[in-house]
DNA sequence: GCCGAGAATGAATCCATCC
DNA sequence: AGGATGGATTCATTCTCGG
């Protein structure tokens, strides 16, 4: 009994709902490509029982009332919870299909744990550098963000080389909080095979979606926020698909190297 | 009874032996800046327990820099090896001592985990960029090694802000087959307070103790083997230790977003 | 001294073979 | 069966050397 697909055009499907209901529902799936929720926000786990969205609007650009679920488990329930949503996403993969994972300094040994527990072959780590972190006397400054992949046994042999970091600053105009710039969902997309499957169970205002089906591939998006999955809808529609053949080759950063 | 040192300078100790041994007869450290055996080097068993010199200098003339010992641990016997090593030198530390321990991809999460097992904060995870690394088709390139910190209970305060991310290219002449160049072992050094004690349980060819002399900080360095206590000697006797009210101010690499 | 071509290098990974 | 060995592979950057 397959569910009812909130929209659906040539190369993207959107599911409003819960990821764990849903996801048993798919099959043919070529890569994970996601952004969970961190569930960090403190070293105490006072800090972490906080309501999401007080932590995150401190610190960030958009002061408007955005909230999204999921994002106060504590350490030991996020390795559990996390377990399982990588588990479901590897049963209704490929075999050969690639994970990549976004994660935070704090959660990045947990999650590179549930991946290995959910089946996964542990691959490794990439880094966004986000440019800027907010400096605290003493330590070393908290400017990136982490990529995590992992592999459904041997990888799929693809062309790609994508470099292991990264560099773009944080959106300047974002519908959710957490939105990852459109560069650097391209770059993390680069692990998937062109023309292939990608599942994003988290999918929030649709970045990774769009991205799929403008760099050729084709996805499928869950979200458990209406509101959220109405802004994907619509920058989906807003995009154009390029199938695999026409699809553009992307051109890499110049290296930090080459200028000096 | 204090072991015999193999070197003394005004500012660093040499000793020569097991840091197991000798770890228990140390005190009042300020910080540990350190680059442990990775046990790392494959996904097969078979990989790691070929000698290090192998595996990590398969194609190349480097082979006549020295190999090195305690590098073929699995998984399991690594977390409590660290945790050990991790755990003597927490007892030998000051409170608010910090810790900074570099590590590879594949080892970070084991590595976090001793950390916090053998006492300490974890406090987060900065990145050594190296500019490229061995290419392998359809995956992020491994351009990076990993820096990651801790804290015995509060952290030390000063008025140091290390950037998270370091761009620097790996050492051209060396005399150990993992030396750190220079400037990212003045770079990892930021975290401990101008004037402390930093200790090397694994000091190798004593570029921590080095730079530690060089930028003000006194070091205590523990190597098992005679001919890098040798050269590592060496290499403090040349150097000229500026007391800390003289050290110069160490500048901040231009940002990467600066040039674009 | 500058420039270009060609060789060398990298804390790597995978797999076929051999014992 | 399982551990050890050796070869093939990938490319950005650096190094070497000749013109």
């Amino acid at each position: 009994m397959t569910p009812e697909p909130y929209y659906q055009d040539e190369a993207v499907t959107i599911y409003l709902g819960d990821s764990m209901s849903i996801l048993p529902t798919l099959s043919n799936i070529d890569g994970i490509v996601t952004d969970p929720p961190y569930s960090s926000g403190g070293a105490m786990r006072s800090d972490r029982t906080t309501a999401t969205i007080t932590k995150y609007v401190q610190t960030g650009t958009q002061r408007e009332s955005h909230d999204f679920h999921g994002d106060n488990r504590d350490q030991r329930s996020f390795l559990v919870w996390c377990t399982m949503w990588l588990a479901a996403c590897y049963n209704v993969s490929n075999p050969n299909a690639v994970l990549a994972s976004f994660i935070d300094w704090r959660q990045l040994p947990t999650l590179s744990d549930a991946i290995q527990a959910g089946g996964w072959v542990w691959r490794g780590i990439a880094v966004w550098d986000k440019g800027f972190g907010r400096p605290m006397p003493g330590r070393f400054s908290g400017s990136s963000e982490y990529l995590l992949s992992g592999s459904k046994g041997a990888m799929t042999q693809t062309d790609e080389y994508p470099p292991g970091i990264f560099h773009s600053p944080t959106p300047k105009d974002r519908q959710h909080i957490t939105q990852k710039p459109e560069a650097v969902m391209q770059w993390a997309m680069r692990i998937v095979k062109p023309g292939g499957m990608v599942l994003d169970p988290f999918m929030g205002s649709g970045t990774t979606v769009k991205m799929a089906k403008e760099t050729g591939r084709r996805a499928i998006g869950i979200e458990l926020d209406e509101r959220f999955a109405e802004i994907a809808a619509n920058r989906c529609a807003e995009t154009f698909y390029i199938p695999p053949s026409e699809t553009p080759e992307v051109e890499d950063q110049p290296s930090l190297f080459g200028l000096g």
